[in-house]
DNA sequence: CCGATGACGCGCC
DNA sequence: GGGCGCGCCATCG
């Protein structure tokens, strides 16, 4: 089992309409590797397998998707989690505490 | 082995 | 509130 392989396990463990922070992730992992996290969400090999569009920063708000920032994956990102339930006001996540998932 | 980088986070200005 | 810098850990060159 590897780093990124909890990371992707952690995902798979986000049920549909919550969404979930990288911090939150690495604290599940027991960790301070937030970056790390981002990291191998970013090399995600198993993209729709894994609920990667689920995890926001810790404020809530889209950061990158497909392992870019590009609007364009921003927004497709968006969409997904708005078709879960999750509404947004631009990249923020406007009931981000009420979607939010603790995990652990 | 060392240095640099990244889908981050947080404190400070 | 926006912008900047430092710190975190794991992976890559």
């Amino acid at each position: 089992m590897n780093f990124n392989e909890m990371v992707y396990d952690l995902c798979k463990k986000i049920p549909k309409g919550k969404v979930s922070t990288y911090g939150e992730i690495a604290k599940s992992m027991n960790t301070k590797a937030y970056r790390a996290v981002g990291r191998a969400l970013a090399c995600n090999p198993y993209a729709p397998k894994i609920p990667c569009h689920r995890i926001l920063s810790s404020k809530g708000e889209l950061h990158g998707f497909q392992g870019k920032k590009d609007k364009t994956a921003l927004k497709a990102k968006k969409e997904l989690l708005e078709k879960e339930g999750i509404q947004f006001n631009g990249d923020l996540a406007v009931n981000f505490k009420n979607v939010f998932y603790k995990l652990r």
